[in-house]
RNA sequence: GCGGCCGUAGCUCAGUUGGUUAGAGCGCCAGAUUGUGAUUCUGGAUGUCGCCGGUUCAAUUCCGGUCGGCCGCCCCA
């Protein structure tokens, strides 16, 4: 099998995967409009300058995982690694996004990271997105975990999936905890883990979530960011808590989520599952009020989410079977021909209508079988002469005679 | 980036304690009278045993490397 393969990490979507795909994305697209939200896209590739400083120099996806390189003009571009940083420049850049906030989007398409792939992670991967610009308002936090919700369960896999929900607080609190939290390791610093050690200065708050049992038991008495939060955070939290209470969502307060971006502030989310391997995060996001401001745009608010396209489709219910075909089997040059315009007339009622390019009869009943047609039309010389067609039913067997413009009403009835 | 498992026909897999033409099921192709599928019967083709190199009289079987997949860590969607 020494064939050409895909590049690591990539993988051809076949003509059965790409129809769970679309399942994913439509279902999105769906709900996402029902809530008012409208699709928009950005480039695939971006100046690296904008992720750099979006999601912060230190992170893993800046620091490691981007696919980063000079064009002919020598400009340092990147394979976008997420879609916010991107809508959030097409917002500075277009002006007239400006102009009715809150701004509501949509977004879905392939994102790229340099990783070790496994099951649910690859190095092509796609995601759907939602993000709302311009509301600094709870009542955002709490519709953008309700469309998710909502997309979730019409995919069928809202209740193997658990909302974690916690707050990062302002960036004022956020600083003074760090701080906090680092002079806290600092002291414990012989027994903390490899890994942690390196995070203590890149994301202290990560540490709190190590799997390392060492360090769980550091963490026990680590002192709690709930008990940092100043007052505003608080009551950003609880409104959005009881917010999500009132919708109906359920969701469970997890103190050690913390997510790897920089640009999170108050609300950070995920909707994890257990049923795909140890990558269980389906869908994830958060507010991130300070970076518009960051990427030199005017102060904007902003919240919003990712899904992991390829992760839902291995949750998700099969989609509705798409229509059977019908197929025109003429037999004969004349038939041949004719058939071309009836099958032409059928598709314009909305029927689906496959003509082969070859073959006996034999053979195109045959193929007519693979592709899982439900009906067949026969048109041979004797059928052309008389201005009628044999209409076979493949799952009854039963077979009878049609007059040609009586075709569309027999297969529609 | 780290650790582990794996790589035989289109698919799922068996097999060779190193030795002539590497197998099964499914699928595929052809036939069972002239213009009728699926079902049934008969016959057929499958493959550089992932790739490169080493050991050996001899390797698909042993060893090394490499590429790819899977599992866990890390990270994230």
């Amino acid at each position: 099998m020494s064939k050409l393969q895909p590049v690591r990490g990539t993988h051809d979507l076949l003509p059965d995967e790409f129809r769970r795909f679309s399942h994913v994305v439509g279902t999105a697209r769906d709900v996402a409009r029902l809530y008012g939200y409208r699709e928009m896209a950005t480039p695939i590739f971006e100046f690296t300058e904008l992720f750099a400083r979006g999601i912060g120099e230190a992170t893993d996806v800046v620091s490691k995982e981007m696919y980063t390189f000079s064009d002919r003009g020598n400009e340092s571009l990147t394979l976008r690694p997420e879609y916010t940083a991107g809508i959030c420049r097409a917002f500075v850049s277009n002006g007239e996004l400006s102009q009715q906030l809150p701004l509501k989007v949509f977004a879905a398409g392939p994102m790229f990271r340099y990783e070790r792939p496994q099951k649910g992670r690859q190095r092509q991967f796609h995601q759907i997105d939602i993000e709302v610009l311009g509301a600094p308002e709870p009542g955002a936090d709490i519709e953008v975990i309700s469309v998710a919700a909502d997309i979730l369960d019409r995919l069928g896999i809202l209740e193997r999936c658990v909302l974690k929900i916690n707050s990062l607080g302002d960036p004022e609190c956020r600083g003074v905890y760090r701080k906090v939290l680092v002079d806290y390791y600092s002291g414990h610093l012989d027994k903390l883990s490899e890994d942690s050690k390196s995070r203590l200065q890149r994301n202290p708050l990560r540490i709190l979530d190590s799997k390392d049992e060492g360090d769980k038991a550091i963490n026990a008495g680590a002192p709690s960011f709930a008990d940092h939060l100043n007052q505003a955070s608080r009551d950003f939290f609880a409104t959005v808590k009881d917010g999500l209470v009132a919708a109906g969502i359920a969701f469970e307060v997890d103190p050690t989520l913390v997510r790897g971006l920089d640009y999170y502030t108050h609300t950070a989310f995920e909707f994890v599952t257990t049923h795909i391997g140890a990558q269980g995060t389906v869908l994830g996001g958060g507010r991130y009020d300070g970076l518009i401001a960051e990427l030199g745009g005017p102060p904007t608010a902003g919240i919003g989410w990712a899904g992991g396209i390829e992760r839902l489709m291995m949750l998700c219910n099969e989609p509705p079977a798409e229509p059977r075909p019908v197929v025109i089997a003429p037999l004969g040059a004349a038939a041949e021909a004719r058939a071309l315009g009836i099958a032409r007339a059928l598709r314009r009622q909305g029927i689906t209508v496959e003509q082969d390019y070859r073959g006996n009869m034999k053979r195109r009943l045959q193929r007519a079988n693979k592709l899982n047609a439900r009906a067949a039309i026969i048109i041979g010389d004797d059928e052309l002469a008389r201005g009628v067609a044999q209409l076979k039913d493949f799952d009854s067997g039963d077979q009878r005679e049609v007059a040609l413009d009586a075709l569309a009403g027999a297969l529609k009835g």
